[in-house]
DNA sequence: CAGTGATCATAT
DNA sequence: ATATGATCACTG
């Protein structure tokens, strides 16, 4: 699939998915339907990104580099709530000396995503799942003050040393949650007293809550 | 049953 | 180990 020259070629390849099943795409492209996600977690998410001809890979970029796009599927009941919460970045817990909420790379993952909601119920099988139409999003302003406030306040806490205080409660819209193959990982982390220790990685989330929000704009 | 913490596959 | 793509699953 070659990339997306224009916005516009992207959104009219993305309408065209609309209504699809993950079964009816799997096919066209030649791919496997897995009977479940378990083993297989990022499986609709390379299927719509090889649909849409996103570059491949697992690179620390833009999902279309030359868009400045950044493509999230979206999985949600037969309500249009949200599932999950959303996978943004990792949190660097190390080196992160006043850097700037505009210098962040939550916030140029964030500046324009494209998102697609996904009907992935889990008592819907997988095969069945339809594609929903998806839709671009820039962050208004106070989407885009939420946003960083939660990143603040995480940094700030990430470089005092306040790690291991931090839960996916903490923030409003971003949260920070585990990361990692599992929970025995570890990574270079600020201690509590402002040295070096060994800490479980993390990653940025956007809540569901937030996404529903996303939703509501876009649809009603 | 929502939300937090844990986990899975793959590429580099 | 770190980055990509996320969902699983336990707990209150």
């Amino acid at each position: 699939m070659k990339t997306p020259q224009t916005l516009d070629e992207l959104m009219l390849r993305c309408r065209a998915l609309a209504g699809l099943t993950l079964g009816q795409l799997a096919a066209e492209l030649g791919h496997q339907v897995p009977v479940h996600l378990k083993q297989d977690k990022g499986w609709a998410g390379q299927l719509l990104e090889q649909a849409l001809g996103a570059s491949a890979g697992s690179k620390a970029e833009p999902d279309f580099p030359e868009l400045g796009v950044e493509l999230k599927t979206l999985p949600i009941d037969q309500h249009g709530k949200p599932l999950e919460s959303t996978y943004v970045c990792v949190a660097p817990l190390t080196g992160i000396n006043q850097q700037l909420w505009q210098d962040s790379w939550v916030c140029q993952k964030l500046s324009l995503v494209l998102w697609l909601p996904l009907l992935a119920e889990r008592s819907i099988p997988v095969a069945e799942r339809v594609i929903g139409t998806g839709f671009l999003w820039q962050p208004d302003s106070k989407e885009q003050q939420l946003l960083q406030q939660d990143w603040e306040e995480l940094m700030e806490l990430i470089a005092l040393g306040g790690i291991d205080q931090i839960r996916g409660a903490h923030g409003q819209v971003l949260q920070l949650r585990p990361k990692a193959a599992n929970s025995k990982a570890l990574t270079a982390a600020i201690g509590e007293a402002g040295q070096p220790i060994q800490a479980l990685p993390r990653g940025f989330y956007l809540k569901t809550s937030f996404t529903q929000q996303l939703l509501r704009k876009a649809f009603g």
